[in-house]
DNA sequence: CTGAAAGCGCTAACAT
DNA sequence: ATGTTAGCGCTTTCAG
């Protein structure tokens, strides 16, 4: 019984008849010494590890985000890889300092990386890099890199016009956009906005007005609430739940009734907005069918299949219909 | 000029003396040709990769532990290593599925092993293993594994006591402590409960009420806080800062006021404790200086050093004033 | 169907 | 001071 045996039955490998006696010694034989294969041998050999790295910027990390991560590590861990995150410091160390760790079979980049950081990785060889940075653009020399690069819209496009649809189904025309403007949330804000006014123009409304508050305190929104008022102004988009219960609290303080003054709805769906006053109406993010797709998108490259699989025409957002709008 | 030469320069490897005329050619042609060292290669040589990995139960990411991996993530850099995460799913696969992804050059148990993945882990060969679980307990018989285990108390003991050590210094001597049931949270909980029972016990004070709660609604506390009224009880320690925001509302409903009624004390020091009203006194951990204690226990491991660092005395906890107690 | 052997890229012991 | 070389543990042709 030679290694290449071994190596066969512990890899399944196809197309080897093995027969069924060796088969079972070797796995005995495996299971009684604890035996498990080098993961360094293996990467070594074979060009590339079973690990998966996300990496993201470092920041406060919230239930959204947490849920992203939790539905990737259940999804890459059903075929056979490991996912995990690197949170990395830009600024304080580049980003490349990870491949010099690990050689990973897929990267994906959650959030923050810039555009040098992007090509550093499309060169490095990794197999496959999917992005969700709603800025990413795969560099175009880089195409021949062996890199298959893979971009998937996630909590921005979709959800926004969700929002959006919502609000024009329920026979609002003037409708208000809150977005931040703190620079840490820049990428995502501006998407989201961009695809609010969008949606508002396919629809045929009038240009929304666009609010940008500092921070997601009620003070911060105070003024235009207020305003909206005098201009007509019936429903309300807000970048995100904490921006939509600040509305909401804003909104009690100048006496208006929410949603039958003002609708507002939100987008993320914290477990706080069940809870809101009144509950709010808001867009869910798919974090398990977003893990799904790019599992699966992992999986062909890796596979070597020429085409990945179609990204859900319905995007990875749903509504979420309570009392605010 | 041979590859051993190019290993020396760029490794610094101490003790060879090298000219630094072929240094540089050395140093020019890695630039230049974008060279960088096989980390699979490494890994196989070295017996272990440059990545830490932090392994954490799938779940709820609050501010908490996010902190916590961002205050790695940034540690580990300083030391030329890579700290990424890994959220296992208890049940789902096994955690040693990760061994067979990386060879890491430490691991840091950040909560949820069982005693078996424990002994899997010390067995696994990986040179420094971190546990931060307030359940975790070597395995004895697994002392020559060439595992080094270390184990470090973090956001249970001192940051409980801390909490009663400040109710008996404002002069409180009848105090309750809300702990919470939920499975999830089952040894974080005991053992801060137990750290603040045996913190009452030093201070001369009668046993404190122990009040159980399934979760951090106001609703879950209400019954308890009327009945402190009759009892006495003037101080309330709790599991978090989420429970101490519970009691703070249904004291407000009881119409006591808070502190001089009921002086409340949380523990975690979120965001959201500085705008409770009113303002929550806590307890914040130190998550930095957590980061940096295993930082150097890792570096002194690796390094071959016998001894690890001590902990600090003060534990990794420490005191929010702020108005409710 | 199984055994032998060639490397994957690197480091450290050894020889020059 | 620099060059040569033996493996680290695995997978995968290639012969048998």
């Amino acid at each position: 019984m030679s290694r290449a045996t071994v190596s066969y039955v512990l890899n399944d490998t196809p197309h080897q008849k093995i027969p069924q006696q060796t088969r079972e010694r070797v796995l005995e034989a495996a299971q009684r010494l604890a035996y498990s294969p080098s993961p360094a041998a293996r990467s070594l050999r074979n060009g590339r590890s079973d690990l998966v790295l996300g990496v993201l910027k470092v920041g406060p990390i919230g239930s959204v985000v947490g849920a992203l991560l939790n539905a990737m590590s259940t999804r890459f861990g059903t075929d056979g890889l490991t996912f995990a995150v690197h949170l990395h410091s830009p600024g304080l160390r580049p980003v490349s300092d990870v491949w010099k760790a690990v050689t990973p079979a897929a990267v994906v980049v959650l959030s923050g990386l810039d555009a040098a950081e992007q090509a550093d990785l499309q060169r490095s060889g990794t197999p496959v890099l999917v992005s969700l940075s709603p800025a990413f653009t795969p560099h175009p020399l880089l195409d021949g890199s062996g890199t298959r690069v893979v971009c998937v819209e996630y909590a921005s496009r979709a959800a926004a016009a969700l929002q959006v649809e919502h609000l024009v189904a329920t026979g609002h025309r003037r409708i208000a956009v809150v977005t931040l403007t703190d620079p840490q949330v820049r990428q995502l804000a501006e998407g989201r906005l961009d695809a609010a006014l969008e949606a508002a123009h396919e629809a045929g409304l009038p240009a929304p007005h666009v609010v940008e508050v500092a921070d997601d305190s009620p003070q911060a929104v105070a003024a235009a609430v207020r305003t909206w008022q005098a201009e007509g102004v019936t429903g309300v988009v807000t970048y995100n739940d904490e921006v939509a219960m600040a509305v909401l609290s804003a909104a009690r303080d100048a006496g208006l009734r929410v949603p039958e003054d003002l609708a507002v709805i939100g987008l993320d769906d914290l477990p706080a907005a069940r809870s809101a006053q009144p509950p709010l109406t808001t867009v869910g993010l798919d974090a398990e069918a977003l893990a799904d797709f790019v599992g699966r998108s992992v999986a062909a490259v890796l596979a070597g299949d020429p085409d990945v699989p179609e990204e859900p025409t319905t995007g990875f957002a749903h509504l979420v219909r309570r009392a605010s709008a």
